[in-house]
DNA sequence: AAAATTATTATGTAGTACATAATAATTTAA
DNA sequence: TTAAATTATTATGTACTACATAATAATTTT
């Protein structure tokens, strides 16, 4: 009798502790009581004896859901559940350092792929005194300077075109993933912040006087030292 | 003396909890010696003792810390240094019913933007096997049927072709924001799901025989609906 | 009736005790 | 002399008690 045979009968422990099953347990109250942003949470000891469990578990269960920012907590006014910062949490665990090399590489196309959607937010968007901005930061680009001036002016760049959008998350997200773009070009020194035949300043013309189509083919034609660089297989 | 200056001279008070401090000094722990995936980190009592706090301040950043995927624990083995699920802690709060409509709105535009980026991705990656495939799920298709199906099946196709890029990180991104994108639609009734003039078999036939730039062009007008709906100002 | 004082309440921190599971050390048996 | 069984050790998990602290509610005083 092979093992695949027998899961089939022996059914699988729960290695949960109590702690993470009290997290689970509040999550779906909290669902089920369709409690909004704002609302008051039961006290600690209520949960502890409607619960079962100690007052340790149930505080751990808790603080891990106050660090993913889905309840607050203020002394005597008991607890509230709030509003979660998405991209908050998202941002404590993106360490370049600690994230798998596969990982990393997906996230940097998945920021290629970003780069080339954003033609059409930008087209809808634009001002003249976004495009005018835009601009001034492409003529003071350095090209002849350091490494991490150049890095510099990139990011200022691309950067400036998120925040164009308009879509603050967007935004940020930009931010969150620039270590990771950062980290996966220098990986293969020869490629790190090298642009197309296409130039910032390029880009910005065509923003101003071209079509979208234009823009796309442009950006594609900036970023397509990155392109290149990408595996046909995975 | 109004409150800006005030706040000048007078430190503002922390409200900092032990156990955020020590989380935020584990943090910096980690990273200043460095310590690798799969890394033993020392004992709870250790902490405790370099730390000056009680256990439960330690256990509770810890968990926080568990929470993340940053640290695993075994029981006598201690605990190891651990690869932290970068989407699985976005996934934990990624819940349209309590995230903040702008927020939503923003997400919505991310995966508009992100599906036009994908174009680059699925002319490098594409083989003739996807693209049957692509084309059975769009020809399974029914049009005249219920709501829920014509979701099915949205999800199905955009499905597959996150696929296609071979980015697994991408497509789980693409699962996470699916709740989002059918929220923010059904918000409004009269955009739901709609398609444009460009089907999916459309899309399948240009992805075939096609260029990227047709595909670009195709996906847009496939997605204009929701384009049109896009506010121009924020 | 307003201000000051006191009581109450709920979370934050500390500490002790024991349970449990995984490993290491030791003893026993073949 | 190994291999197996037993026992000890270790580190995390759970429970419970006690008190600190800060915010609010209730009460008293002026």
């Amino acid at each position: 009798m092979d093992v695949e045979n027998l899961s089939k009968d022996l059914e699988r422990v729960s290695t949960e502790t109590m702690a993470d099953i009290v997290e689970l347990r509040l999550r779906e109250f909290f669902k089920k009581k369709s409690f909004k942003p704002g609302d008051a949470l039961p006290k600690e000891m209520e949960l502890v004896a409607a619960l079962g469990v100690s007052r340790n578990v149930v505080r751990e269960a808790l603080s891990r859901l106050r660090m993913l920012g889905m309840i607050e907590t203020r002394k005597k006014r008991g607890m509230i559940l709030a509003r979660p910062d998405v991209l908050g949490t998202f941002e404590r665990v993106l360490d370049p350092l600690i994230i798998d090399d596969h990982i990393l590489q997906d996230l940097f196309e998945l920021r290629l792929a970003l780069e080339m959607g954003l033609a059409d937010l930008l087209f809808l968007r634009k001002t003249d005194k976004d495009i005018a901005e835009l601009e001034k930061i492409a003529l003071d680009e350095k090209h002849d300077g350091e490494q991490r001036f150049r890095v510099k002016s990139e990011i200022a760049f691309h950067g400036k075109l998120y925040e164009i959008t308009g879509n603050n998350t967007l935004k940020r997200f930009q931010v969150m993933l620039m270590p990771v773009f950062g980290y996966v070009t220098t990986l293969e020194k020869d490629r790190s912040y090298r642009s197309g035949k296409v130039t910032h300043l390029d880009l910005v013309n065509i923003l101003k006087n071209g079509t979208k189509e234009d823009f796309k083919t442009g950006m594609y034609e900036h970023l397509k030292p990155h392109f290149d660089s990408l595996p046909k297989k995975k």
